[in-house]
DNA sequence: GTCTCCAAAAATATCGATATTATTTGACAT
DNA sequence: ATGTCAAATAATATCGATATTTTTGGAGAC
């Protein structure tokens, strides 16, 4: 009778918020790559108990964005220039497959998603960066999701998180609208409309390796 | 005082030993697919608090062994035929990328521990198929692992978990040695040695088609 | 002045118990 | 008979406390 006294009723689970809430704070920066993370001290931020924190480090393990060393507790996955290349090498190698995948099954439903998302897409850049990351994610998931390969899907999905932590940490999540990237995503668009498989994973990779250069520039060896 | 009456010291912490002891229960189909994972039996299977269990389970999540439904508890993934070849398709894809790299960074030391691993497993084929499919995993590993891509080496022992999972499910495990498996072992690791990436990777896409067109043949639509 | 080793402190891992939530059972009405 | 609802049952999620392990800090020896 006192686990419902939360701002909203709209958390279920208390595992479930704190992993979101973590989640959160680890891929904005709020908590540093690298940084010691005390059951107690979350357990304090969060206000839940031990069990919950605990169990929401454990999926954020998964994720790769804790890691875990045995009875030495848990501490944010680091980062390196390394791994971000990995990162962005490995992006561009499963969504090109994905997006030959998406198109050739192409149907009109899918085709309304995607108009759809880039069209929230491009309301939610006047707003703030938190609501134009979620929107940014959503289009480009929708031009993968229709691929229907789970796993492959939760793979690109991971590694978009992956990637946009770096985007935090590279510029406060800012660096984005230096470029025009409405333009790159507008060519995405009509390439997939199109079911032009070429040159959709062309401008795609195009996309990422643009802004992949541009992080890296920013970063030491 | 009372941790350290395992048959064995060799256990470190109780979450681990749940950890391995229920993937592997997962992987031999001893928990069949879908199988609801109550804790409470768990707890009674591997005489440990509630806890650990449910941490293990939590790690399962992230090898997509396990499925959880949030406030309805765990159960053993499912299994399909899409599940199946779609596992196959990646491991395709992502073992390529990952063998042409290893080739690429190829020298003595990595060609000393493939020698080694090859061997390791044409002496563990005598044994029992535990032994030998820890051997042909450390095999196939090896070949991959001078890539010197963490991530990419994590998604394929995921999915070459996954798959062996398959294996079980089908033959119990003993599908293995009824095609001339040892011959293209052989191949593989002839061609790697050569640096000759292009015929390794045919040959070791080869062989996954081979195994996976076998098992698939023998699963319902 | 530096190193080693032991005691104190802190943090993790684990347990047992309780509160919450889902599932089943059975009685009642239709 | 069958469908619906409420009480009983079972299972999950969470809490608070304890045991174990790691880390810290300092005293004594070289």
């Amino acid at each position: 009778m006192d686990a419902m006294l939360d701002t909203e009723g709209k958390e279920t689970s208390a595992t479930h918020g704190a992993y979101r809430r973590l989640r959160e704070m680890i891929l904005t920066g709020e908590l540093p790559p690298g940084q010691k993370l005390k059951i107690e001290q979350l357990r304090g931020i969060l206000d839940t108990g031990a069990s919950p924190v605990r169990e929401a480090l454990s999926l954020l393990t998964s994720d790769m964005l804790v890691e875990r060393i045995d009875q030495r507790g848990f501490r944010a996955a680091p980062v390196s220039k390394c791994n971000f290349e990995e990162i962005l090498l490995l992006r561009c190698n499963l969504e090109e497959t994905a997006l030959r995948a998406s198109i050739t099954n192409a149907d009109a439903p899918w085709e309304d998603r995607l108009v759809l998302r880039h069209h929230h897409m491009k309301k939610a850049s006047q707003n703030g960066a938190r609501d134009f990351e979620d929107a940014h994610k959503a289009f480009h998931m929708a031009l993968l999701d229709n691929s229907k390969l789970p796993l492959l899907l939760r793979y690109c999905s991971q590694l978009y998180d992956l990637n946009i932590r770096y985007r935090y940490l590279a510029a406060g999540g800012s660096s984005y609208k230096k470029r025009d990237i409405a333009a790159e995503h507008q060519q995405i668009l009509d390439a997939a409309l199109n079911h032009d498989a070429d040159s959709a994973t062309r401008h795609l990779i195009d996309h990422y390796r643009r802004t992949g250069e541009y992080l890296s520039s920013q970063m030491e060896p």
